[in-house]
DNA sequence: ATATTTTTATGATATAAATAATATTTAAAT
DNA sequence: ATTTAAATATTATTTATATCATAAAAATAT
């Protein structure tokens, strides 16, 4: 349904393609198989707040994000929802949709105007076939992963909202890096960040204000920078 | 007299050993190899309650299980936790452990006497590589594990407990079965209950007296019987 | 340039679920 | 067999966080 609309906009865009080597796939893949992904490949731009693919599709094929930002989310009701992920540039995107279960348990939207590597089922089960490196590597990034949502389901069980919080901060400041002006290198909404922690946009809010009060944190704009690293670690440990 | 030892020996072991044909690994693997796994796997008895590895071990292996019930959960302080996963007769274990952190992120205990097959790190390795299958398998597992995962991680965010601990009584019934009088074929204290619905004792306690009086479960002894799917089903639905 | 939608701001109120406190039953250990 | 520890039962109280309500500011579309 989406990838219909996409995919009719790829052929303009050619001059978007990614360079082969950066990405999760063209990394981990022998070298002799680059120009069979070269030749199945199909990139995708993407416009702020598109949606790449939903839950509930059809799992048709996998992606790599090659520019931009693109939040990987599970909705509840048609209000609320989690934001499990966001992935950024050689980032892989849709491996959810591997696995016994044909369906995508998640959504893809891009954060900001984005390019995508599309890569079919067929294709890349071929591919995991030719290279068992690729299969090894993709087995211990879903070890990865797995850990980290446990993690994150650990803190979502016991963890206060304002640890949490402070926790997604430190992630997303892990990931993406800080600009000059030493704030997070990305621009998040502050209900999106509400869904990362797991709460609202109101409380969100709340501490954000307090997390200023007490100089952990100064926003500017929407640029969120990380003043004291130090009190900002301390509240996502566990007490006694 | 090295007889007796040896026969009292060989008696206790194949009583406990594994067929080598019905856990994860032994299913998935060449059957070539089996004979590599049977000299290099260890038989574990663990008693109930007894840790197998614990949150921060050093990953030296992986296990499976050959009989028994193990829970696998993560601490927060030390009274709170979260139960991940049960696993159950023909189980990997462990392999939370595989992917690049070399220690165990989740602790794994016994729930009833087990018995346990432990494969040395590298000798899972070696297995991995001339078992492509197998390689291939266990990411589909992994990418299996994860969406599941993120369904509880969403639930925890967004369903209340009622609905989480109705989500936790129709997994168990899923997953283990019931017995002949209805009963899930699975004996689980209140806390582990709690710890795997992500709340506490006594909210378990109340809502499970709730759905006892709106004749949803019985609760007979230790036993808990399902008694209207169709009400239990609703009560994981209800959004916002 | 203006209308409309989305995001942000902020206090008041409601409530779900945790915590606390205590009693009792059951299981495990000496 | 008896002490000790662990699991269960139960109600009252507290609190953390969501919900509600409303307004202003930005951003996007017309």
């Amino acid at each position: 349904m989406h990838n219909n609309q996409l995919l009719a906009h790829d052929m303009k865009n050619s001059k978007h393609n990614c360079d082969l080597k950066s990405c999760f796939l063209c990394t981990l893949c022998l070298k002799e198989w680059i120009p069979a992904i070269d030749a199945h490949r199909q990139t995708i731009p993407v416009k702020k707040g598109e949606v790449i693919f939903e839950e509930g599709d059809a799992v048709k094929g996998i992606y790599f994000v090659y520019e931009g930002k693109v939040k990987v989310h599970k909705k509840w009701g048609n209000d609320k929802g989690l934001i499990l992920r966001i992935a950024n540039k050689g980032a892989i995107l849709g491996h959810r949709g591997l696995g016994h279960n044909h369906f995508y348990p998640i959504s893809a939207t891009a954060l900001e105007p984005s390019s995508v590597c599309f890569i079919d089922l067929d294709f890349f089960q071929s591919t995991l076939k030719v290279n068992p490196q690729l299969t090894y590597e993709l087995m211990m990034f879903f070890a990865d992963e797995l850990q980290e949502s446990e993690n994150n389901m650990r803190n979502l069980a016991h963890m206060p909202v304002k640890g949490r919080i402070a926790q997604a901060l430190l992630a997303l400041h892990e990931k993406f890096g800080s600009t000059k002006d030493n704030g997070i290198d990305i621009i998040l909404s502050r209900q999106d960040l509400a869904s990362l922690a797991g709460t609202t946009y109101e409380t969100v809010f709340r501490f954000m204000n307090q997390l200023t009060e007490e100089k952990i944190i100064a926003v500017t704009n929407k640029n969120i920078a990380i003043t004291n690293m130090e009190k900002l670690v301390l509240l996502t440990k566990e007490k006694e």
